[in-house]
DNA sequence: CGGCATCCTAGCCGATACTG
DNA sequence: CAGTATCGGCTAGGATGCCG
């Protein structure tokens, strides 16, 4: 990956395509259906704190970028079931990767954290 | 990484702290810095379309965290360094599979997300 | 040179209500 | 069950101007 080497800054442009990464329900949505399909209602209750709508929107998004796929069943009730496309299986490896780094270090950012505040306090 | 095992939704809470990752120039900083300490307005230029003040922002938030260090030399006019510690290389090195991620698949991306939008509008 | 303070806007995100 | 529509708050982030 030359591209993403320092000098070259197509990182910066890069970084536009991560946004999702840092919004709310995408990473746990797409972990959460790692193991195989879900329904709408089965995931909404996965995803603890998840508004309806918020699921609709990112499930959307996913679905827009090829991560997820969607099926329905014109059945009454309907039901409509997501899955991961095989990209979006490899999303779900590189966001479990990352939420392994962060796991691992959230101690160490916590504290410094609050080292770094209560100097600011003291200087005050 | 256990905790991140489909079912636990420690992900959930995890995101939280991701959200800084999505932002727009965390992750171009930190690869900026990779090779070794820059000044501020060397990193300024370095990093193409961001503005003063977000860079200072996000230099403030990245020593805070502990990613970045910051050294001044109180010389005249004044200098000041910035570099990565190891827990920052180490998100740099993240930051870097994650780019490689987006690079190798923004071509799938993109085509799906033309594709979705095509289907959209022949709709109406 | 390397900041901080202020103002302003766009868009994320949540809550609520309604529909096929 | 699986959505859509609408409203509104919060905040990321850009522009500008001042300071040591």
């Amino acid at each position: 990956m030359t591209s993403l080497d320092p000098g070259s800054h197509r990182c910066v442009e890069l970084s536009q395509h991560l946004r999702w990464i840092g919004d709310r329900w995408t990473l746990p949505i797409v972990v959460t259906l790692q193991p195989g399909a879900r329904r709408f209602n089965e995931l909404r209750r996965a995803v603890p704190g998840i508004s309806q709508q918020m699921l609709t929107r990112t499930l959307r998004a996913l679905e827009r970028d090829g991560l997820v796929c969607r099926e329905v069943y014109p059945t009454t009730p309907p039901k409509v079931e997501y899955r991961l496309t095989s990209m979006g299986a490899s999303l779900a490896a590189q966001g479990r990767e990352l939420g392994g780094w962060v796991e691992s270090h959230l101690a160490s950012l916590t504290a410094s954290r609050a080292a770094f505040d209560a100097k600011a306090e003291e200087e005050d």
